[in-house]
DNA sequence: CTGAAAGCGCTTACAG
DNA sequence: CTGAAAGCGCTTACAG
């Protein structure tokens, strides 16, 4: 099959080959007759501008890198919220005609060697690195690349980052069930400073106690990644204290999952013993039983701001991190509101 | 920030601009220590072959598309399962030096023109769309494009596809349940032309149901597609229908799902009153309670082999469709082994 | 083993 | 509104 380039069209169309660059590109210098006509002609013989050719004249790619983080050699499932992210992110680039290129990728890559500088791609956005301090310390020497990454929003970092609102979420979700009536509240999550994201869904949570005339009990918190086996061995922890509960907050949904199996395996009833209330609504949480009340990321709205900030950095404009609103989904885990 | 040229780092090595390029293309023709020497300076200067420019000059993209599709208008979740499809088939074509763009589409589009004749790609993978035969009609006008489906394999039919085998897996499950002792096993799934997968996993069905001497009883099947909603609604018709039944067949995870949430609302224990098998392996079936035994579709392999096989269609070698074993998964939705 | 040179298919200033 | 021409940064046949 012989490729189609824009010289033919213009033999076809009986104008000079700039012309035909010009009206594929709808330049507004052309003729539209002129332009229709060609346009058609294209079209007729399934001719699209090669990107290669156009990519090095321009010095555009139009195209921007989605780099998951992958756990060093292993082979486990990625955190189903970041495939949700991941299809948002693609759609808002479709929107603005860019192209989308995926990768998984481990902490030590050059990335902006790699995409940038080989003009794969424009700008790289980051899922998943969000608890990484490492990556975080790297990504100061990374000032003039337009990199973008999903996590923690801290004033003064360096980087440009998009990220939930976890202090509100947290705050959220505590609020909710203090209102229930309960008072003795599990938090389940690594508040150590590896995790920013859950330190800031732990200030939520603290935040909602404290209006309420409570204090966190720290024998009421438990370490925890985002996992169900970590949040398994969370309750496990949890219940050897011998501690008074009734209601438990999960900073992720994951752990939510491996904490409501363990609390059935002890004889405890979701919701009847007690309450959970999750974070992040993966797609799990309205399957499982009891369905999962959480506390929503909105990723549609989180991939459409990832990718006109990152266009705007691309483009060399001054841009500002930013946080994007959590939400409440009440589903049966607490109970009936 | 200047853009560093492979003509810069030549006069950097003192050697001419072919040599760059040959070294850093590993060609056998360079000197070892030349090569060396060069490969050093361009890593110091964080220098990257261009890849619009390789790729016109050479008209190759090393890049294929991954085509998820969407429902058109909808904002409906991905099927989890070709998330997984999609995380091993952009590591198998990493592991092969490929890029992968990643795009949902709709299926009215020229994907040919969009990706190859652009050469955006030299290869496009479809995932998502098994059961459209509209699709598969379209497909015989692309017999010389490279474009691979996962989707059902069937003798003679146009186009190149990757799939599960079906029939076998919907054996392995229902000999299973027959083993358990069950004998009025129910089937859910539409089983009509547009579902030549299921069809398949039915096929199955029915071939252990007869080794075991029982036939297929037609009250105990009920039509439903991959959703969690679809799975409810068929279990409250199989209900309404007051047929004897002790098991369920559940032609996907999600079918599954939504299946044990209706058989829990109306007062029946999964496993304890009904025993329940999925298929696909998606994440939410080792979270939910009970842990959802299932048939698994080997997404590692499946994406190996159809980078292997698009690789090979790219280069214009015979290729032939090809089938995945799947394997059952046991769990707790059964009853203890 | 190395270099000089052509050319991939476009975009875009320049001239009219 | 249109065309002739330069050139983006490589790869690769050709010559040595």
């Amino acid at each position: 099959m012989h490729k189609v380039t824009s010289l033919e069209i213009a033999e076809l169309a009986g104008v000079s080959q700039s012309t035909v660059s010009r009206a594929l590109r709808k330049s507004p210098l052309v003729n539209p007759e002129t332009r229709r006509r060609i346009q058609r002609i294209a079209r007729e013989h399934n001719y699209k501008v090669d990107r290669s050719a156009s990519n090095l004249r321009s010095q555009h790619s139009r195209t921007i890198a989605m780099l998951v983080h992958e756990e060093s050699g292993m082979d486990s499932d990625i955190n189903p919220f970041f495939v949700s992210m991941l299809a948002s992110i693609t759609r808002a680039a479709a929107a603005r005609n860019y192209d989308v290129l995926l990768s998984f990728q481990q902490l030590s890559k050059n990335w902006i060697a790699d995409y940038e500088n080989s003009n794969k791609a424009e700008g790289i956005v980051l899922l998943g690195y969000g608890g990484y301090t490492d990556y975080i310390r790297k990504i100061e020497l990374l000032d003039n690349a337009h990199v973008l990454t999903w996590g923690p929003v801290i004033d003064g970092q360096p980087g440009h980052f998009v990220g939930c609102d976890n202090r509100r979420g947290g705050y959220m979700a505590t609020r909710y069930l203090l209102k229930l009536g309960h008072t003795r509240i599990a938090f389940l999550g690594d508040i150590s400073d590896d995790c920013p994201e859950f330190q800031g869904r732990y200030s939520g949570y603290c935040n909602a106690l404290s209006r309420f005339g409570l204090r966190a009990d720290p024998a009421l918190q438990a370490s925890s990644h985002s996992s169900t086996h970590s949040g398994h061995l969370a309750v496990r922890e949890l219940l050897s204290r011998k501690e008074d509960f009734s209601a438990v907050f999960c900073s992720s949904d994951l752990t939510a999952l491996g904490a409501i199996h363990a609390l059935q395996e002890n004889g405890l009833k979701v919701p009847g013993d007690i309450s959970v209330v999750g974070f992040d609504d993966i797609p799990s949480a309205t399957h499982m039983s009891p369905a999962l009340t959480t506390v929503r990321q909105n990723t549609a709205k989180a991939g459409e701001v990832m990718v006109d900030i990152l266009l705007r950095l691309i483009r060399g404009e001054y841009v500002q991190s930013q946080l994007i609103e959590p939400e409440l989904l009440v589903r049966e885990s607490c109970g009936s509101d």
